[in-house]
DNA sequence: AAGGCTAGCAACCGCACCAGA
DNA sequence: CTCTGGTGCGGTTGCTAGCCT
C-alpha cells in the first residue's frame, strides 16, 4: 500500500504552466516566500496546481538569476568532470554553477553533452581474444556502456585501487580508504550512488557492504582476478567469486574510453593506460584533473554522506 | 509542400529522506 | 519508536520546433 498522493491529481491542473499563472506564483513567492509550505502554497494562491509542481517551477524557471542555455567551455567540462567522479548528482554538479538548475544540467548532459562523447563514429564492440581489464557489473556482467565504465574507471580511481593480482579488492585499500569508504563507518551513500547511478536496479548494496562484515574485510570481493588473469572490477558482486563474463573489451574499446576520459581532460595520457589496461601501476590522483575544484566537490560528497 | 524524424526542454512521476507529532 | 506530511532528487515522458528527405 502506498502513501497517500500529495494532492488530487485527477483535479490539479498538468502540463505547460501559463504566463497568468507564472505572474500569480511569481508574485506571492516574492512577497511571503513560500512558508515552507510547498503543499498547501497553491491553494493559498487559487492555483489549480500540484504544490510539487509550484514548487518545480519556481526552482527551475521563476526564481531569480536563473540562466538557461548558453553552457560554456568551461561548465561543460566541469559538468563531464564531475560527472565522471560523483555520476548523476545533478543537484550537487549544479550546485557548482551558478545560476543553473539541477534539470537543466541533467537536460544539457542527456542531450548535448552525453552525446558529443558517445555520438558520431562509434565503433562496434568487438570481442577480446586477449585477457584484459573487465569492468564487471555486479551481476558478473561487462560495463554495458563506455560511460559505466568510464565512471568505474573513476571510481576506482578515486579509492586508490591498484592492480595487485591475488588481493581482494578492500584488502588492496590503504586503511584509511577502507575506512573511509566502510559503510560500517556510515558512508553508503557512495555505493548506494553506485548503484542508483551506474547499475540501477542491478547492484546490491547490501551485499557489497556484507563484503566487510562487521570485522571489515573478507568476503565478497568485488574486485577479483579471475583464473585467466583477467581483473575484474566490480562493486557489490553477489557472488563471492564473480565469474568473468566471456565478453572483454579489445583494443578498439579500450581506445574509446581513453577518447571520452581525454576528452573531459581529466586523465593524461600515460595515466588513462593504466587505468584501462591491466598493467600495475600507481592509480594516480584525481586532483591532477584539469578542472578545478572537482576534488573539493568530490571530497564535500564523500564527507556529506559520511555523516 | 508534406510527412517523418530528431533534438531540446519543460514538466511529471515516484521514491527516499527527514523532521515533527 | 512509529507514523505522517513535506521536500528533494533522479529518471522518464511528452510536447514542440526545426531539420531532413
Amino acid at each position: 500500500m502506498g502513501r497517500a498522493p500529495c494532492c488530487d491529481k485527477a483535479s490539479v491542473k498538468k502540463g505547460p504552466w501559463a504566463a497568468e499563472e507564472d505572474v500569480v506564483l511569481r508574485a506571492y513567492v516574492a512577497e511571503h516566500g513560500t512558508a515552507g509550505n510547498w503543499i498547501a502554497l497553491p491553494r493559498k494562491i487559487g492555483l489549480n496546481r500540484c504544490g510539487k509542481s509550484c514548487r518545480l517551477r519556481w526552482l527551475n524557471y521563476l526564481r531569480p538569476n536563473i540562466r538557461h542555455g548558453g553552457f560554456t567551455d568551461e561548465e561543460d567540462r566541469l559538468i563531464c568532470s564531475l560527472y565522471a567522479s560523483i555520476g548523476s548528482r545533478w543537484s550537487t554538479i549544479a550546485a557548482q554553477l551558478p545560476g543553473r538548475t539541477d534539470n537543466d544540467v541533467k537536460n544539457y548532459w542527456n542531450t548535448k553533452l552525453k552525446r558529443r562523447l558517445l555520438g558520431g563514429g562509434r565503433r562496434p564492440i568487438r570481442y577480446a581474444q586477449q585477457p584484459r581489464l573487465l569492468l564487471m557489473s555486479p551481476t558478473g556482467g561487462a560495463a554495458s556502456t563506455a560511460l559505466e565504465r568510464m565512471q568505474l574507471s573513476v571510481q576506482r580511481r578515486l579509492v586508490g585501487l591498484q592492480d595487485t593480482p591475488g588481493l581482494p579488492f578492500y584488502d588492496n585499500l590503504w586503511p584509511a580508504q577502507q575506512s573511509l569508504l566502510s559503510p560500517a563507518a556510515g558512508y553508503s551513500g557512495f555505493w548506494s550512488h553506485i548503484q542508483t547511478s551506474t547499475y540501477p536496479g542491478r547492484l546490491n548494496v547490501q551485499d557489497h557492504q556484507h563484503a566487510w562484515g562487521s570485522s571489515g574485510g573478507g568476503g565478497t570481493t568485488p574486485m577479483s582476478t579471475s583464473p585467466t588473469g583477467e581483473t575484474a572490477v566490480g562493486v557489490g558482486s553477489s557472488s563471492s567469486t564473480p565469474a568473468a563474463s566471456s565478453v572483454t573489451f579489445d583494443g578498439d574499446m579500450e581506445d574509446e574510453i581513453e577518447m571520452l576520459l581525454q576528452q573531459i581532460g581529466c586523465l593524461e595520457e600515460e595515466d588513462s593506460r593504466l587505468l584501462i589496461g591491466s598493467e600495475a601501476g600507481s592509480a594516480g590522483s584525481w586532483s591532477s584533473c584539469s578542472t578545478p575544484g572537482v576534488d573539493s566537490v568530490f571530497q564535500g560528497y564523500v564527507q556529506g554522506h559520511g555523516q
